[in-house]
DNA sequence: CCAATCAATAACCAAACGGTTATGGTTTCA
DNA sequence: TGAAACCATAACCGTTTGGTTATTGATTGG
């Protein structure tokens, strides 16, 4: 799957009830709608704003059942922030390079 | 130096015009308020503003010569957001665990 | 010394944001 | 079959945000 823009990875992560959501999901695996919004703690329609900029982002997938609306949490869709950290988190990056360049001689 | 609270860089980060300010900073190096305003193409105040956000997540440091304010990145501040993608970007976790894990058997 | 430069702050404004309540469309099940 | 459950969307509202111009304080250089 394509990845989306970067800029709606970071726009989206920047809430932290956003952030809270995803963790959520990560955490406990699929959830409805109902749930996230009893974790919440706040109003059903105001989940779904969040889950909405979520899945602009593809951080989570939605799957229809029935009534319910199950989502999951979709973790490489952070890949472009973690490219970005790759490109300007220097101290960060030099360990990363070598890393990567170490892990492709070894498992080609 | 202690980093600022995830939240603080993760606010900061979401700016599209704070990360080219933050990129400029590690590609070109230090630059002072007005260079980096003519860089932005926006007015210098915004700039300074700008430049608050990023001094609160300590994404960048100010020093003072003369009349003039030169800044520089600080990558390392980029921590928090690194750790929590440590916890919660499952899928590039695992290529990062086993990378950290490989360097320190190599480097003790 | 004094005019100009640099950067931070203040005051202001429109737009975006994060929340709310109200509504509507599906789907379930008693 | 009809009431209740689930979720999305609409309409609305106060606050935050990202920008502007105006101002001020400090520093420099002719």
């Amino acid at each position: 799957m394509k990845p989306a823009r970067p800029d709606h990875v970071f726009r989206a992560l920047a809430d932290p009830t956003r952030r809270a959501i995803f963790e959520e999901l990560t955490r406990q695996g699929e959830q409805t709608v109902h749930a996230l919004t009893h974790y919440a703690g706040i109003s059903q329609p105001a989940v779904s704003k969040h889950l909405t900029v979520l899945k602009r982002a593809k951080l989570v997938h939605p799957r229809r059942l029935g009534r319910e609306t199950h989502y999951r949490a979709q973790p490489d869709a952070l890949a472009p922030m973690v490219d970005w950290l790759n490109l300007y988190g220097a101290f960060w990056r030099d360990r990363f390079d070598r890393l990567e360049a170490l892990l492709e001689r070894m498992e080609p």
